[in-house]
DNA sequence: CAGTGGTCTAGACCACTGG
DNA sequence: CAGTGGTCTAGACCACTGC
């Protein structure tokens, strides 16, 4: 407990990256330990070294594998939590984030009802409308980095909560990952799709960005959406992302706001 | 350095408001003391002992004068960096945030243009419409906590970009904390609206939460925004709170997305 | 009861800012 | 150069979970 200002072995808080090109960065920025553990840690969310929903090592072990104190690991962990990638449990330990759980239901989903909590209109009711391969477009493409032409997967739905059709999403999935997607997997799975896509699929949803506009329902989605020819809706176009910032699904979603509204918080 | 357990002076770690009916929690829970330095911290803060853009003292001052550690203010301003009421800067020192800063200019508007970076295209043409004093309708008093008839001041303004008519907004604040609050002063302030709050009026706007709806342009709002009648709109109402959670302003913004987009990321 | 995450301390050193 | 925030360690103890 004196002088031992030796900071560990093996990892050294200095340059972790020089000279890589990995992230597009070009500055040589100095990074810490901590950040170095966090991206340990992602790598091996990614290959999927712990599933979702299960514990990953106590911040003891992890700590002694990575020879650091567990200080480090925790503020690591600390960063992965505020992400959402990994949940925190007093007492039972750390765990992989997932789409499957009860009270995350809905983490992606910022529709709720006008009046009463969200969900409390009971489950929603999800139609498959289509499930088809087809052919990338251009801005499906550019948005799912993919090549103007390569296989995709298109998938149309709609949400209704009691009993009211209140959500048409048409979705983009490239196809690669998801091989094997039906419309019948899709119809008999109930639980959210992020759900589905990381038990059969081993695709985690990470993050999303979200463009939305007002635009009138035409097209057919109104008959979808049983409004009249032209009234507005809610547009949402999202790009979901996986561990390493990879577009996986480009989503167009059609919201009817007259019983529900999307709900942000600033800060 | 050796046998000395005991945690501090002064404050202890357990039951800071045992018996107290504050936030409406019934449980006994214990709080740990960097939330009760953070309480300190954020009272200071509301009491306006140091003001936006002001340093804080140091870590080391604010440790002296608490009696606790280092580490321990320096997670309870972790806490409040997070939440947006202070920024670090190291080197420098830590400092309470404001809206008058330029990198923070669209805190709070996340409707960015469909091509180009936010306030690419240069700084947004501010025209206030009407200023006025008014009576707190049944739905304006509720969203601040106010009773129908009490005074409030109404102002209604539209934002330009490009020389575009894009964003129409119909302000309420309560009357007390803006008096003297004109038209003539909020037409002659260059900047953010929360930053003439700020320095005029020392309310600070610290989180809101916005409802978003679609809904056609009627009531003269068409003319305004130069569409259509009936055009689709992006309805955005916002009530935006000051520190201990008090709301102090009701805004139904009109947003034009034929060229422009509300922006959100999902994580 | 052991094991987990959560809090707190004390001290050392590093990176950045500005005079 | 001194002062600030930022990182890292080591060790103690507390709160929570489940056996």
């Amino acid at each position: 407990m004196s002088a031992t200002p030796v900071p560990s072995a093996g990892i050294t808080p200095t340059n972790p990256d020089s000279g890589s090109i990995a992230g597009g960065q070009l500055t040589p920025a100095f990074s810490p330990l901590y950040q170095q553990i966090k991206g340990l840690i992602l790598n091996s969310l990614r290959l999927g070294e712990w599933k979702p929903g299960e514990a990953i090592p106590s911040e003891m072990e992890l700590a002694a594998r990575f020879r650091v104190s567990q200080g480090t690991v925790r503020k690591a962990i600390d960063e992965l939590a505020a992400e959402n990638l990994l949940v925190r449990r007093q007492g039972k330990g750390t765990f992989v984030a997932t789409h499957a759980e009860q009270h995350v239901q809905f983490r992606f989903l910022k529709l709720v009802p006008d009046s009463g909590t969200p969900g409390s209109e009971g489950p929603a009711q999800r139609d498959i409308v289509e499930c088809r391969r087809a052919r990338a477009s251009a801005d499906v493409a550019r948005a799912l980095a993919l090549r103007t032409g390569d296989p995709v997967l298109q998938v149309r739905r709609v949400l209704s909560f009691a009993g009211s059709p209140t959500i048409l999403e048409d979705i983009w999935l490239p196809a690669a990952p998801f091989k094997g997607l039906t419309a019948e997997r899709l119809a008999n799975y109930q639980g959210p799709m992020y759900a589905l896509f990381e038990t059969e699929f081993n695709v985690r949803m990470v993050r999303a960005e979200e463009k939305i506009r007002a635009e009138p329902a035409t097209d057919g989605r109104e008959m979808l959406l049983k409004v009249e020819h032209g009234a507005p809706l809610l547009s949402v176009e999202r790009i979901a992302y996986t561990y390493k910032d990879v577009p996986m699904e480009l989503r167009r979603g059609y919201y009817r706001t007259d019983t529900h509204h999307y709900h942000n918080t600033l800060s």
